[in-house]
RNA sequence: GGAGAGAUGGCUGAGUGGUCGAAAGCGGCGGUCUUGAAAACCGUUGUCCCUUUUGGGGACCGGGGGUUCGAAUCCCUCUCUCUCCGCCA
């Protein structure tokens, strides 16, 4: 949520924002609502008072004088009961207007409408050559006995899969590898809920424009969560922090699952767009300091930068523009990992900055040293996402016959196995 | 799924129509004492909104609706939590 009493200052910027976000919105009629707001407040704060005056006086009479004040109260409150009424309306109205307005991206982000307006900035290790003709994941998977699409979709549908074998083993090591690298950097792991109530789904900023992509479970008015970004966000909705517990790092892992409602037709090979994946989330809870946002920002991108050149894997990161941001985000960098078969780098992971847009929606504020209440601001970036990560990892280290080496780092969490035959 | 109890400030918890934004305790913060700390004692301590801001005003006792001149307190309704029973990884 945006501040709006920043909007009443200068709404121009907020509409500026929304333009290079290519959100469509209308901001003049928030003003207008908010102004009109604020009007009829002043006129029931100012009648409450009068009201209330005027109605500790009655104890004090008794007789015609008291019936005859009574008989005037009645109608002066019924006017305020109908007044305060048509403000609750109002509120609604205007909140609900407020929750769609996107945060404008700082002054510095590229501005553009689609990926290709992405800037890469940074390349990491060779793309992978091969002296053979190289397979793809899919190949290879179906070689190994990794992980069976056909299965999947019997059982579930389109964008569907089993892992087995070493293709389930593979995605534990990653996850717990990187939980173990978090680990080391001060995060604490969690396990969250992965079904969540509406209030977090738009608290966290993924409602209302994502509500297309998530699962609904209608019956009891619920949404499967397609981030643990979600319920780690929300895990301090509605509470006051303190200045010394920031900032907080939070490492989530579940299960994530997308509907993918926008993408028919898209990737529909292999394992690279599915419904459903396992995921560990960086989220961070900082105070409200563009510089320690930006310095915690360049923390967890390095922390899922280490894990990717770790396991040796060729990558690139870019800056995001304006138009493939999300509405909350202010900053944002995804990396994106050379994939083989598609011979191209696909994104694996994605880092972005919030300010105080989620802590807003979700009323998380903390005490600052001097005892004023403020928003704090949100981070949080991906440190590993399977299958995704499978891909560039199952096609860049296969060799001519067919094998697959493992990654000296995950070696240990496959029990010592160094190559799937 | 069946039966019952409850929802009050950071927490525990009192408060059944006006003097209640709300007792008390705990916690937090400041101070006295101490080499330091603890204990003890003293003081202080909710959130949010509007505003012509050294100030003024209003809202908030789970949500919504109602009764009343006046509601934390009475009535209706919804949600949630707890206890017991049933089912169950």
């Amino acid at each position: 949520m945006i501040d709006i009493r920043k909007l009443r200052e200068n709404p121009q910027y907020f509409k500026t924002g929304a333009q290079k976000k290519v959100f469509d919105v209308d901001i003049d009629t928030v003003l207008v609502l908010d102004s009109e707001k604020r009007k009829i407040q002043a006129s029931i704060d100012s009648r409450k008072k009068e009201l209330g005056n005027k109605s500790t006086l009655i104890k004090k009479k008794s007789g015609a004088e008291k019936e005859e004040l009574q008989e005037d109260l009645k109608s002066f409150s019924r006017k305020i009961k109908k007044d305060e009424k048509k403000l609750r309306q109002h509120d609604k109205r205007l909140r609900e207007l407020l929750l769609a307005i996107p945060n404008p991206p700082m002054d510095d982000v590229p501005v553009g409408k689609d990926e290709d307006d992405n800037v890469e900035i940074k390349r990491v290790n060779d793309i992978p050559q091969f002296s053979f003709k190289p397979k793809d994941h899919v190949e290879l998977g179906l070689l190994h006995g990794l992980f069976d699409i056909e299965r999947g979709v019997k059982a579930a549908g389109t964008r569907s899969y089993y892992l087995k074998g070493d293709g389930a083993l593979l995605e534990n090591a990653l996850i717990r590898y990187a939980l173990d690298v978090l680990l080391n950097r001060g995060f604490t792991p969690f396990v969250t809920p992965i079904i969540v109530k509406e209030e977090c789904m738009v608290g966290s900023g993924f409602f209302p424009p994502g509500r297309e992509d998530t699962y609904e479970i209608e019956k009891d008015e619920l949404f499967l969560i397609g981030t643990s970004e979600v319920t780690l966000v929300a895990f301090h909705m509605n509470e006051i922090l303190s200045e010394n517990d920031l900032p907080l790092r939070y490492a989530g892992s579940t299960t994530c699952f997308r509907r993918e409602a926008g993408s028919y037709g898209k990737d529909i090979r292999g394992l690279y767009r599915v419904h459903q994946f396992q995921k560990v989330e960086q989220v961070v809870i900082c105070r409200a300091d563009y510089d320690e946002m930006k310095s915690l920002h360049e923390e967890i991108l390095s922390n899922a930068e280490y894990i990717v050149q770790s396991l040796g894997l060729c990558y690139r990161v870019v800056e995001v523009c304006t138009g493939e941001m999300g509405m909350g985000q202010v900053k944002k960098h995804d990396i994106e990992c050379y994939m083989p078969g598609r011979g191209g780098f696909g994104e694996t992971h994605s880092c972005s900055s919030f300010d105080d847009f989620q802590a807003r929606r979700l009323r998380i504020r903390y005490k600052s040293g001097s005892g004023q209440n403020l928003f704090p601001f949100t981070l949080n970036n991906t440190a590993v996402a399977s299958p995704r990560l499978l891909i560039p990892i199952i096609e860049s280290f296969q060799n001519e016959d067919g094998s697959i080496t493992i990654p000296d780092v995950l070696v240990p969490y496959m029990n010592g196995k160094k190559k799937i035959h």
